[in-house]
Formats: C-alpha cells, sequence, structure tokens
DNA sequence: GTGAATGATTCCAC
DNA sequence: GTGGAATCATTCAC
C-alpha cells in the first residue's frame, strides 16, 4: 500500500529543473510559483492514471477522455516514453545482439545445397548424377531414375515453400496485429517504438524456431529420399557376360597374386565399362568366395588356365617367346607360371 | 516361392 | 587407405 505513494514522488520528481529524463520544454521555467504548478499537474495526472483500473468503465473512460484532453498530458507521456525506453535499454540491450544460429545456418545450407530452398535449378542433378556414377552406369536405367529423384524433390521443394509461406503469412498477420495493439494501447499507456521493435523481434523469433523446425523436417526428407536413391544396393545390376569374363581372365591368370594395381584397375574398368571401385569391390568379393570354397572354383579355375593357355600359344605362333600359362605380375611384367601351382599361389595370398 | 549367385556396404584390423 | 569378413539387398534360374 505504500507502493503508490513512493511512486507518485519519484514521478512527481520527474518534473524537477536538470533532470536528465525530462524534455527541454518541460525544464523551461520550471523553478517558481509556475514551477510548483507544474509539478502540481503532473502530480495530478499520476494520480489519475494509478486509480484509473479502480474506477467503473464509464468512469474510466471519461478520466481517460479528461488525461487525454489535458495541457500537461503529451510532455508527461514523452517523459515516460524516455524513462520506459532507457530502462528497457539497459534491461534488454544486452540480449538484443544474438548471434545468428549455427543449426538454422546448417540447415539453410543443406537446403540451398540440396536445390530445395533459393532459386529452382533442377535440384538433386548432383545427387543423381553421383547415383548414377555409385551404380556403374547403368545408362538407360538413370534418366528414369533421375526424373523419378526430381520429381520427389520437387514434390518436398513445394510442400516447403507452400509451409513456409504460411508461416510467413501467419507471422506478418500476428506482427500486425500485435503492433496494432501495441499502437492503440501506446494511446493510454508509454510505449516506445523501441519496445514495439522488440515485440516484434520476439514474435520474429517465435515463428523462426517454428520455421526451423519445417526445416528440419524437410531436410530429413531430403536425407532419406537421397539416401534411398544413393542406395545402389536396391539397383542392383548383374554385369554382364563380357566384363565378368574380362574380370574372372584377370583374376585366374593372376591367381598367384589377384590384386591389380591402381593402373590395372583402371583399366579393368574401362574394358568392363564399370567404375574403378566396382572393381575392387569384384575382386574383394572374389578373393574371398574363391578362398572359402577353391573346389567349387576350381572348374571355372582350369577353363580361364585352359583359355590363357590357348592365348598363351597364339601368341607364341605369332613369334612370342612364351610357350606355357604366363602371368603378367603387378607390374604388367610376364612371368612363367605352371599351371599346376595355381593352388599353391592361392595357399600363399589366402595365409 | 525358394535358394544360389552376386554386387554393394559396413565394420574391423593393419 | 586397403583388404578381409560378414552381411545386406537384389537378381536370376528353377
Amino acid at each position: 500500500m505504500d507502493e503508490q505513494p513512493r511512486l507518485m514522488h519519484s514521478h512527481a520528481g520527474v518534473g524537477m529543473t536538470g533532470h536528465p529524463g525530462l524534455p527541454q520544454h518541460m525544464q523551461e521555467g520550471a523553478g517558481g510559483a509556475d514551477g510548483d504548478g507544474r509539478k502540481q499537474d503532473i502530480g495530478d495526472i499520476l494520480q489519475q492514471i494509478m486509480t484509473i483500473t479502480d474506477q467503473s468503465l464509464d468512469e474510466a473512460q471519461a478520466r481517460k477522455h479528461a488525461l487525454n484532453c489535458h495541457r500537461m498530458k503529451p510532455a508527461l507521456f514523452n517523459v515516460l516514453c524516455e524513462i520506459k525506453e532507457k530502462t528497457v535499454l539497459s534491461i534488454r540491450g544486452a540480449q538484443e545482439e544474438e548471434p545468428p544460429d549455427a543449426q538454422l545456418m546448417r540447415l539453410d545450407n543443406m537446403l540451398l545445397a540440396e536445390g530445395v530452398s533459393g532459386p529452382e535449378k533442377g535440384g538433386g542433378s548432383a545427387a543423381a548424377a553421383a547415383a548414377a556414377a555409385a551404380s556403374g552406369g547403368a545408362g538407360a536405367d538413370n534418366s528414369a531414375e533421375h526424373s523419378d529423384y526430381r520429381a520427389k524433390l520437387s514434390q518436398i521443394r513445394q510442400i516447403y515453400h507452400t509451409e513456409l509461406e504460411k508461416y510467413e503469412q501467419a507471422c506478418n498477420e500476428f506482427t500486425t496485429h500485435v503492433m496494432n495493439l501495441l499502437r492503440e494501447q501506446s494511446r493510454t499507456r508509454p510505449i516506445s517504438p523501441k519496445e514495439i521493435e522488440r515485440m516484434v523481434s520476439i514474435i520474429h523469433r517465435k515463428f523462426s524456431s517454428i520455421q526451423m523446425q519445417l526445416k528440419q523436417s524437410t531436410c530429413e526428407a531430403v536425407m532419406i529420399l537421397r539416401s534411398r536413391f544413393l542406395d545402389a544396393r536396391r539397383k542392383r545390376r548383374n554385369f554382364n557376360k563380357q566384363a565378368t569374363e574380362i574380370l574372372n581372365e584377370y583374376f585366374y591368370s593372376h591367381l598367384s597374386n589377384p590384386y591389380p594395381s591402381e593402373e590395372a584397375k583402371e583399366e579393368l574398368a574401362k574394358k568392363c565399362s564399370i567404375t574403378v571401385s566396382q572393381v575392387s569391390n569384384w575382386f574383394g568379393n572374389k578373393r574371398i568366395r574363391y578362398k572359402k570354397n577353391i573346389g567349387k572354383f576350381q572348374e571355372e579355375a582350369n577353363m580361364y588356365a585352359a583359355k590363357t593357355a590357348v592365348n598363351a600359344a597364339n601368341v607364341s605362333s605369332h613369334g612370342s617367346q612364351a610357350n606355357s600359362p604366363s602371368t603378367p605380375n603387378s607390374a604388367g611384367e610376364k612371368i612363367q607360371l605352371p599351371c599346376c601351382l595355381s593352388t599353391c599361389w592361392s595357399f600363399l595370398w589366402s595365409c
């Protein structure tokens, strides 16, 4: 109960000469009898403001009207606005400068990179191209897969933009509503432009957090789409017969050391129209499966050994040096290797 | 529909 | 970074 008199005294003191919060027009001639009169006026106004909530609606309306028409009202209002602005700045000033949200930046960057946000640029073509390379150049199928990927990405993009537009519209409507409300209220209580600005930024932050959720879920949707598209296991195609033949020929003719060099892998990849990674995968699988069941692969090994022998014989008949199965080593040099040693070699690299 | 074959991926050790 | 081993996902022959 003793709060009110203290506030009143404090506010009344605002009218004192030389008070930093007091505008020039209120300070001029504040001393003497005129100054006492103005202090009394301000005291009256403040008294009316403090008691206005205890009155009936009609009484309050009448008081409100009287206050609005009071000759000292604009000056007092300015003082209250300035005091409030300074108070708000001192309390909130430090909080205004928030660093940009790192998570939001990451999401924005990703959406931009995937072609979901920003200008439409046939988004996802990079991912589609990557998938095409990963799947080993399935050729004709890829264009259909690309269009499928693009269509799905376009759907995600459309949903994202629709939702974003809704949020932005809602944010603008709400901001306008709140600003109108504050402007209306500013006729009866001191609301500084800074305070309105702060309120707007609070609203924007709230809506921004909702937008972040939208961005998060959009990113997840893109990731799922991308992983499905890029998961080549779902799109596995057997190599053609010729490619398998070339790889097997190399494998069995290098049974002593079935580890093709990078150069050999590149050459094989070129010959088979597959990627170097696919060549590595193929040799990895082949080594394991051969080692696990040599007996099963023996027939195949013999077949390719015979084939190699025939090739060598052909070369020999054309004046070449070799007349037994020859095996180029990893450096591409020819070394003499009896067929019967193939299992011994396999034992060597399997240990 | 089922099982073998096979290309790709993942995890781990070196 | 590379290769081995296990596993997955798909294809293919029956």
